[in-house]
DNA sequence: GTCTATAATAGGATAGAC
DNA sequence: GTCTATCCTATTATAGAC
């Protein structure tokens, strides 16, 4: 018998990828079904509110992965320079270089989405943040801080848009190094 | 009898409205049709090709606005301070200062829409080189200028991302201050 | 946990009258 | 040009067997 290849788990990984790709709007349940290869009841059995329960999930999951990957890192240990370093590697790593798009930006479309405004946000602002505390560390005011962080949060998100749209991988990773020299200075 | 307030132009400007702040699989055509007050098959008289007519030719009405209110600019009389300014004013009224979403953002969501992508990247490529007209103009090299209007055109991209989901005008105003003298260095 | 089958609705699009 | 009426398909979601 086939190993148990299924789970929650492997089903919201492959959620992030399809709703940061095509939006909300944009995904089917018979895609979901398509690509995870459960049938739809199934996929109700692991989030019976349906597609919505399956978007906040996907928002949760990218938010653990973000407080792990990013919010850590700036609280953590080391000079501000090296934990900069290590969470523009691992933003970088999870958008594939900027081949990714954002899941926060797909979820600001539309107005059926209106519940999904109030998670994306407070990720936005956790992004905010995490920069703003590196900022802080080097030297930088409250104000100078919140304000190199939302042009850094600004300039990965404008990056992803547009390193996506030309398909020039180059212009995102240019946005990383800006960034460690806009935050840093 | 009241009076025609129907046309492809009026019904066109709304168009450019709902996709810019929904995407294209976040508007239907009864939406459409409530917001005209025009009946759908009134809608399939003015774009016989149905919704992919009507995201195309919306596509086209926001690039004949930037043809002539950013590129024109950048092409035209004045000092290059003085045109970046005029665009960038421009460009803020066309956002209404932060508060309204990109229509390229927008239709790069969803697979559905891969028809859509070879105009969207034509129009970043415009934005870009309005930019770029105005960077070398201040004496840059050509990559210096490629480069400085990329990263112009995506600050603005993020800007409105993070501007809109953190309801924070303010933001938006600076990143376009910002790129005054990204720009004119 | 996963399936087949099916309900109920919304979506895109068209025919044909006026 | 705009309408009423309608068609067909896709979509969300559930019932119930295994």
């Amino acid at each position: 018998m086939p190993a148990p290849i299924s789970s929650r788990k492997r089903v919201l990984d492959q959620l992030v990828g399809l709703f940061r790709r095509d939006g909300y709007d944009g995904v089917s349940i018979s895609r979901i079904s398509d690509v995870t290869g459960l049938g739809r009841p199934s996929l109700y059995y692991y989030f019976p509110g349906g597609k919505d329960e399956m978007a906040h999930a996907v928002l949760d999951a990218a938010s653990k992965w973000f407080d792990e990957n990013v919010a850590a890192v700036a609280r953590g240990d080391g000079t501000p320079a090296s934990r900069l370093k290590t969470m523009l590697v691992n933003i970088d790593r999870f958008y594939s270089g900027g081949r990714e798009a954002c899941l926060l930006n797909a979820f600001m479309l539309g107005e059926t989405n209106a519940a999904l405004s109030k998670p994306v946000r407070a990720a936005f602002e956790a992004w905010v943040d995490a920069f703003a505390l590196i900022s802080r560390d080097t030297g930088a005011t409250k104000t100078q801080a919140r304000r190199r962080a939302e042009g850094a949060v600004a300039r990965i998100q404008g990056a992803l848009v547009l390193a996506r749209s030309l398909n020039d991988d180059a212009i995102f990773a240019r946005t990383l190094r800006d960034i460690e020299t806009l935050i840093l200075e």
